[in-house]
DNA sequence: ATGCCCTATGATATAGGA
């Protein structure tokens, strides 16, 4: 089974492309986050044409997640236990369902924009959600794997951005927002790293500055997993020629193949 | 070359991204 993850920046923009890497890469189950779009206006049919079933969660312009299958999609859940409200309003930034067999969740961490702003401790009070998500998830299916991607808007270690010194003072790297991500393994998850392919593995590079020629990377989308899916991966990588040339993501898709036997 | 920002919106600027 081929499991991808992938921060789209607009589905609808990214539509050409998408269409054409679910065509190359044929993976059975994606996870894709910041549609920018509503349900409604989801590109539903051009996706079901390449045989997938689909769920998704999105209100709008901003944030939005959603879930691709073609080995069967169900008991799909939108949102996390408790999560919190940003400014009174309920993101979506979560969706969850078992895809033959297999328990994935789509996730878009909050950014938190700096430290100290409002935006941050939503960041830090989302994540604890997420914590109490994947013990109930875990606990529910103790036997089931389970996978929870996407874009966690968190640099695991220094090593996972270009230069940390340009980090100060910097969401992203502080140490209450890796300290979530060592209780999301303390609650039994371990992080599935993907193996480097031209360079370090980064997975997002800004738009500006020409930062994808210059290297200036961050590894900031993961695949966190329960043991046994951990134990059935053959391999993990990112793909960055998709970051390459004219209407890329900022983005690249992060592709991990198991064998369930 | 991998290359000097992108997206959606009560749009003709603005918010958000990380």
């Amino acid at each position: 089974m081929r499991i991808a993850t992938w921060n789209v920046n607009s589905v609808t923009a990214r539509l050409p492309r998408v269409l054409e890497w679910l065509a190359v890469n044929k993976p059975d189950v994606v996870a894709l986050q910041e549609l920018k779009c509503t349900d409604a206006a989801f590109p539903t049919m051009d996706i079901q044409a390449l045989g997938y079933e689909i769920a998704s969660h999105g209100t709008g312009r901003w944030n939005g997640v959603a879930l691709l299958s073609r080995v069967g999609l169900v008991d799909v859940t939108r949102g996390l236990v408790n999560q919190p409200q940003y400014d009174g309003v309920d993101e979506p930034r979560a969706i969850g369902a078992t895809c033959g067999g297999v328990r994935i969740w789509s996730v878009y961490v909050p950014n938190g924009r700096e430290p100290g702003h409002d935006h941050y401790h939503y960041k830090l009070n989302w994540f604890t959600a997420l914590q109490v998500t994947t013990a109930t998830e875990l606990s529910a299916a103790p036997d089931r794997p389970l996978a929870i991607i996407g874009d966690y808007n968190v640099a695991p270690t220094d090593d996972d951005v270009w230069d940390i010194n340009q980090f100060t003072d910097s969401t992203h790297v502080t140490a209450p927002e890796r300290a979530a991500l060592t209780k999301l393994r303390s609650a039994g998850l371990v992080e599935v790293m993907p193996r480097a392919l031209k360079g370090y593995p980064y997975t997002f590079w800004d738009y500006r500055q020409a930062a994808f020629g210059r290297g200036w990377g961050m590894r900031i989308d993961l695949v966190y997993a329960n043991e046994l899916f951990a134990s059935h991966v053959t391999d993990a990588y990112i793909d960055r020629e998709e970051r390459k040339g004219k209407g890329a993501s900022d983005h690249a898709p992060v592709v991990v193949d198991l064998d369930l036997g």
